[in-house]
RNA sequence: GGUGGGGUUCCCGAGUGGUCAAAGGGAACAGACUGUAAAUCUGUCGGCGACGCCUUCGGAGGUUCAAAUCCUCCCCCCACCA
């Protein structure tokens, strides 16, 4: 099976150029592919795994991947993004979140060998000289034409405008392609449908050039189906990385999944085989719940490892009581079944926890101070509220007053457990 | 550089001297209903041990008993012109 076909049943791609030719040139052997991804920060986010898992099909079909990190086109900006100018970052501070991105791709893709490559494009952009790089890319460009690209009619038409550092960065995107092609023959990238315009000016200047053709395929922007961009949550972003977003919180990511995306979001977040993906839409009520399980259970084990998966899956289990997923469901899928063994029904995974001492609860703590403290509250008016509206519960029980005194004798098996509202946790350890 | 229009609480957006912690909507949060879903209804939505006090309306000053609202200077954004 081509990856083509993969990629197209899962729902991964928007469009393609040259449909036919592409699919001849996937299928005559091993091709590099390349995504770039951005250095602005440490850790890549759940934005970033549409174009993660793509690469990952192309491994798995014998291709190889090349993660293009942009240290020089970070410091330009693609406006195809956001209102704000990007931070001007210093080699230091990419160097470091090249490390941290190349932590997390590892675990979707194999980088040891030639089998797949990191790459950074500050290796060739920094070195490029003004006169000389207009010379011989600028005049490949037509400014009429690029003024039509998408990505930069919406900014020419908005308020805030366009200005010319962002104008270049479809040049420099453009001449990335064409040295990933010079130096790895790399014929084709992939990327967000809002990267078409890029994607295609590089292919332009490969064939003015070099005469080679390249080709290029997008992926639809991912959102949820109550018309939120995938990954968002009030809390921000949701990290791959488990020291910004625990293991956790992520699996609860995906189980909060909007019941209408959990097929097509097993497609494209898990490697289940479609045929299981397909019996989806069978599934009702409790039956789809488990679903969303599988989904956040192989999301999980994706990102972080399977014994994050397990640890994350229990917590939800001990804290919400969710039932068995039964075998018919995706079969394929290793989330643990069985009542097995079922370890000390306290294995409360890894719920954010915070430390106190004997001697901190020992003159107690108002309730509403407490909930405060550890962060379930933004203020203490929140937490007050919480309180006083019924959402706020110590132990399972919930809390009537809010300036209870909460002391020692709260204390149960050398904990607290709080919770706000029906989902969010918090444990607290007593020490000594 | 010139002219005109703007900057309001998480976002959009009313408010043009007191009745303004500031309408309305969205987001968010809690309750009910549920399946840790959606939809719906109800409540909350600057801070504070709280029917009171404190701090907010781009920034700094000023007028006034009283300023988001009036005046001065400054910063930033937008449109048109150069």
């Amino acid at each position: 099976m081509n990856v083509l076909d993969t990629l197209f049943e899962r729902g991964f791609i928007e469009k393609t150029t040259h449909d036919e030719d592409l699919r001849r040139f996937l299928s005559k052997g091993s091709a590099p592919c390349y995504i770039g991804f951005d250095p602005t920060a440490s850790s890549l986010h759940i934005g970033s795994l549409v174009p993660i898992m793509s690469l990952a099909h192309m491994q798995r079909h014998g291709h190889q991947p090349i993660a293009l990190v942009g240290g020089g086109t970070g410091l330009v900006g693609d406006p195809s993004g956001k209102t704000e100018m990007r931070q001007l970052l210093t080699e230091e501070e990419v160097n470091k979140n090249v490390l941290g991105l190349k932590k997390q791709l590892s675990r979707f893709i194999n980088f040891s060998g030639d089998k797949a490559l990191l790459l950074n494009n500050a290796d060739w952009l920094t070195k490029i000289e003004y006169i000389p790089f207009l010379r011989d890319i600028g005049r490949h460009f037509s400014v009429n034409r690029m003024v039509k690209a998408e990505s930069y009619k919406v900014r020419l038409e908005s308020e805030e405008g366009l200005n010319f550092i962002e104008f270049n960065y479809m040049l420099l995107q453009a001449y990335d392609f064409l040295e990933l092609c010079k130096q790895n023959n790399c014929r084709i990238q992939m990327g967000g449908s809002d990267q078409w315009g890029n994607i295609v000016a590089g292919i332009d200047l490969i064939r003015r050039v070099r005469q080679q053709t390249a080709y290029g395929i997008t992926f639809p922007l991912i959102t949820t189906s109550s018309g939120v961009k995938m990954g968002k949550t009030a809390k921000g972003a949701v990290w791959l990385d488990p020291e910004r977003t625990s293991p956790y919180e992520y699996y609860q990511y995906w189980i909060n999944t909007d019941d209408r995306d959990i097929a097509r979001f097993i497609a494209l977040f898990t490697f289940l085989p479609m045929e299981e993906v397909n019996e989806v839409e069978k599934l009702t009520g409790a039956d789809l719940n488990s679903a969303k399980g599988v989904l956040a259970f192989e999301a999980t084990k994706l990102a972080h490892g399977n014994d994050a998966a397990v640890k994350a899956y229990q917590g939800a289990k001990s804290m919400f009581g969710t039932r068995m997923v039964s075998k018919e469901i995706f079969p394929s899928s290793t989330i643990p079944r069985e009542l097995e063994t079922d370890t000390s029904d306290k294995s409360t995974g890894d719920i954010p926890c915070s430390d106190f001492t004997v001697a901190q609860l020992k003159e107690g703590i108002p309730a509403f101070k407490l909930f405060n403290r550890v962060g379930l509250s933004k203020s203490g008016g929140a937490a007050r509220r919480l309180i006083e509206q019924g959402g706020a519960y110590i132990n399972g029980r919930r809390v009537e007053v809010f300036d209870c005194m909460i002391n020692m004798n709260d204390i149960e098996d050398m904990a607290i457990l709080l919770r706000a509202g029906k989902k969010r946790y918090h444990k607290i350890v007593i020490k000594k």
